[in-house]
DNA sequence: GCCGTTTTCGGCCCGACTGTTTTCAGTCG
């Protein structure tokens, strides 16, 4: 029974592989067991979830981290130490950690599903558990069904209603939704808000306006002397499926797309101690009131106080961060990945802005899978205030895409340059999504990968390499001569593929000793490169192709993903080549 | 259990809302 607690694969070199959602969830369930046992202290409990979170958002996965750095790697992260670190080592080495399997065997529960639940917590669970001998989403069912929550004391009839409820949400959505899906819905209900005309001033905060690659919940704050007629508004919008909760200053409302939104509602005077305290992540947020509180001061939604209550700063965001003595940083930095040292030395970059970016590097035509042509698809940039793009359809190995062979690009290239002639005000330039083969070869012969302004090259098939043979196919190809631009690295699909399994290091050194630029792809599902890896390609000395992936005219609207997350990533303008004037940028390309 | 421009020991953020309560624990962000 136990072993089947673990979710434990095989690579292809027969090492065991624990994924890092396994390794959170453990950590996670070992915080939840902790707390509903009652016998450590709660600090311990805190430390186990933040270290899950840690392992949870990681990109880079912790198993490689241990093989490549040892525990000295893994307790680099944030809030890991020995302890935590020791059992992820264990977990990797042996496919068990004593601590959670004696913890699990006093408490065979599922936590995790159980306490994903809306309003469910480990000790309802624990009490659920005791009381009904529930220990799965199937037994929390059965429950519901059979009105046996409703008995138990503290529980009554609305408690198990909204567990029933909370598990069909469940069922629906799964938890998190992309950025690229939740955050259309959430300026439009924000742009309602607005021209209402009851609000004082509507904002997104919360992880969407970090620009997060998922989101679990939306976050809006507006700033009202009126709350309950704004909350009125609010509830009552189409994009509402029902309201949850609601308060004077918070409400809760699951939207129809299936995810949860929260309206909070300050005074005007508040607002930008507001905007600090729901934008922040709570690391982040931890992190600044420590630091007013050695300070003397105290800091909440409300405003920033002085010992004797005093109110030192509450109106303006920048205000609060400056009386703290830090310098402002943009959303989409606070993480507590370092911007809070950077800004207590008034060393915040400068990062890239959406309006930043000249051109897109990677578009597609109806020539292999795009929707329109290639003059439609450079009037379309065109109209999305670009001033050159390039066009990079598919080579012949992605069949399913429509790819080209040799001959075909040549035909293509003669097109384009005739579209070019006709143009003004936009330029574009022939390239390719080359897929590289199996064994590291490019997908099309040199003749024709010189005949094109730049080469864009992708792995596309064969994901399920071991991470040697997959580092070592990527490097070849890199270092063929070949390759400018190295097209959405890690292949990942949010949610849905895991990254492809290699030696980053390696290819950023790779990369770097060949002049190739890395690529953040814009589009929601992908994002990739995502934040943690361009942090780490970037201190490879690397540079960044901001691109669209574009499959139709109206794809350029996902740009500001990818800028999002170059922002998230902390690069600046120089850092990223389509910021370039095309004069400047097709002189980073290699020529023949 | 983690962490360190006040510390290797002694700290560890803050408030809102709900249900089932008679003053609050649990949950959430």
């Amino acid at each position: 029974m136990l072993t089947a607690f673990y979710r434990v694969y095989y690579s292809c070199n027969g090492n065991q592989i624990v994924d890092n959602k396994r390794i959170a969830e453990i950590l996670a369930e070992i915080g939840d067991i902790l707390e509903v046992e009652g016998k450590r202290s709660r600090f311990e409990v805190l430390a186990y979830r933040k270290a899950a979170a840690t392992i949870e958002t990681l990109q880079e996965r912790a198993e490689d981290i241990y093989r490549d750095k040892g525990l000295e790697g893994l307790m680099e992260l944030q809030g890991i130490g020995k302890g935590i670190a020791g059992g992820i080592a264990e977990l990797i080495d042996n496919g068990h950690m004593k601590k959670y399997d004696s913890l699990k065997r006093s408490f065979p529960v599922d936590f995790n599903s159980l306490t994903k639940i809306q309003g469910l917590g480990p000790k309802k669970v624990y009490r659920l558990y005791k009381e009904l001998g529930i220990r799965d989403m199937e037994g929390l069912k059965k429950a519901v069904e059979k009105h046996k929550i409703r008995e138990l004391e503290g529980f009554g009839e609305k408690s198990e209603l909204e567990i029933g409820k909370g598990l069909e949400l469940m069922e629906r959505s799964g938890g998190r939704m992309l950025l690229g899906r939740a955050l259309p819905e959430a300026e439009k209900i924000i742009e309602r808000l607005r021209s209402s005309g009851i609000a004082d001033k509507v904002e997104l905060a919360g992880s969407a306006r970090r620009m997060r690659e998922s989101v679990g919940d939306l976050d809006i704050l507006a700033t009202s002397d009126n709350p309950a007629k704004i909350t009125g508004l609010f509830s009552s919008l189409d994009e509402v499926e029902r309201v949850l909760l609601t308060g004077p200053t918070k409400t809760t409302a699951l939207l129809k797309i299936g995810i949860t939104c929260d309206l909070r509602v300050v005074a005007p005077d508040s607002f930008g101690a507001a905007m600090q305290y729901f934008i922040g992540n709570k690391d982040h947020n931890v992190k600044v009131r420590e630091i007013a509180i050695k300070k003397g001061y105290k800091l909440n939604e409300y405003g920033l106080f002085g010992r004797n209550g005093r109110i030192i700063a509450a109106k303006d965001e920048r205000d609060v961060y400056e009386k703290l003595g830090m310098q402002y940083m943009p959303p989409e930095m606070r993480e507590n990945r370092g911007e809070i040292e950077l800004s207590l030395k008034g060393k915040i970059p400068a990062i890239i802005e959406l309006n930043d970016i000249k051109g897109d590097l990677h578009t597609h035509t109806n020539h292999s899978d795009g929707t329109y042509g290639i003059s439609e698809m450079a009037e379309a940039a065109r109209k999305s205030g670009l001033e050159y793009i390039g066009i990079t359809d598919h080579t012949k190995n992605e069949r399913i895409a429509n790819g080209m062979d040799d001959s075909r690009f040549a035909r293509h290239f003669d097109e384009i340059d005739k579209v070019n002639e006709g143009l003004e005000g936009m330029r574009i330039l022939k390239g390719a999504e080359i897929d590289i083969l199996k064994d590291g070869s490019l997908d099309l012969k040199r003749k024709t990968l010189e005949m094109m302004d730049y080469r864009l090259a992708t792995v596309h098939t064969n994901l399920k390499m071991s991470r040697d043979e997959m580092t070592d196919r990527i490097i070849k190809a890199l270092s063929s001569g070949y390759v400018d631009i190295f097209g959405h690295p890690t292949d990942r699909l949010i949610g849905r593929r895991e990254p492809i399994n290699m030696d980053l290091e390696r290819v950023f050194d790779a990369a770097q000793e060949n002049g190739v630029i890395m690529e953040i792809d814009s589009f929601p599902d992908r994002l990739d490169l995502g934040d943690e890896n361009i942090i780490k390609a970037k201190k490879h000395g690397l540079s960044f192709s901001i691109d669209s992936d574009s499959h139709s005219t109206d794809h350029f609207s996902v740009l500001r993903y990818g800028v999002g997350t170059a922002r998230r990533g902390w690069l600046s303008r120089n850092d990223v080549v389509n910021a370039l004037p095309l004069d400047k940028l097709v002189k980073l390309f290699k020529s023949f």
